[in-house]
DNA sequence: TCAATATATATCGACGCCGAGGTATGATGC
DNA sequence: GCATCATACCTCGGCGTCGATATATATTGA
């Protein structure tokens, strides 16, 4: 999740560690913020794998900065994680909130529809949370108003989305149809 | 967030290893599945620290199975960690979910009431995901529709549990005062 | 009869994440 | 003159998670 964040930053423009930093904190530290002793091993990992370079320069404001630029390799290694997401990626939100940051990376609207269908297969599994032996409960079953609760806001949050994803894959297929025909 | 949902479920009745999982699964599994590997060894250390025992068992199907009962401690903590949840068990969605499945077993209505009020604070806060150098941007901003449908989808789902935690706090503390006077 | 599946438990190495700590510079405020 | 803050980078130990692997039994179906 946390390399995704910067392929797709870096894909965007070359930034320095800190500002990278203020970036992937506004966009997943509202819910789970990022310690430096998890940013800085992660680009020296892709640096390591070729997927990014660093150039030392003079500070704006004080110490000396390395900017990060993205090489072909970290390019390729962007579009591969947008292209083929793992069932994690889909699942999880905070996985997919993040592949969404930088869905628009990936060229064919094709290719952008096929990720959201995944993402639609997912939401309208039915799935239940809690099982009473091997019968699923449903939320009127519990008095618990906690878990009645759980499943309102569950159900209420999928079908916003749902909405979304039906609306945005039939545009933009019909954007990929016509651009077959021209 | 594994170690309060075995908590949460062992304090309903005692489970063995592999039925614990199929509950675990259920909760959480469908956004991401607990492997075997991470489930033992919660086991393990969860005995080892008091909090729950292991008594065997002849097998219903197969294998002898190992019975987890809850232990005082494991009973005090499970309180604990309801009453007092960190920050990321606010703050993140999976784990939230997961706390506020337990949550009845706070015996306080007031006490569950001001666990909500956090979850109220921090859907209260404004945030930004994106940033245009220090301007927060918002959603009609960017032409990206993936940018877009996030915020969307993003205030939707806050939308839904408001209303949803707003309700549930009065009836809450109106079962509190009630209980108080009597 | 043999393979597959479900039940049932457990270990191990690899790896990523986190919090704490450390270093250095320039601007701002008292 | 000095402390503090924001900028800017990095390492390390500890710990939890994961995937692979191992073991054993009973049932189901080809």
């Amino acid at each position: 999740m946390l390399e995704l964040a910067i392929l797709g930053f870096l894909r965007d423009q070359p930034l320095h560690g800190y500002d990278l930093r203020r970036r992937v904190a506004a966009l997943m530290g509202h819910v789970r913020p990022v310690a430096d002793g998890t940013l800085y091993p992660a680009i020296k990992r892709m640096a390591a794998a070729g997927r990014l370079i660093r150039k030392d320069e003079p500070g704006m404001a004080a110490a000396p900065r390395r900017m990060l630029y993205l090489t072909p390799e970290g390019h390729a290694e962007l579009e591969r994680r947008l292209r083929e997401p793992d069932e994690l990626d889909i699942s999880d939100e905070n996985r997919w909130f993040t592949l969404l940051a930088f869905l628009r990376h990936l060229d064919a609207p094709v290719d952008q529809a096929a990720v959201l269908r995944r993402r639609l297969a997912f939401l309208e599994e039915p799935t239940s949370f809690f099982y009473e032996g091997d019968r699923p409960m449903g939320a009127e079953e519990f008095a618990d108003p906690f878990r009645q609760g759980l499943l309102t806001i569950a159900h209420a949050t999928s079908e916003a989305e749902l909405t979304w994803l039906r609306t945005t894959i039939a545009s933009l297929e019909e954007t990929g149809a016509r651009s077959r025909v021209t």
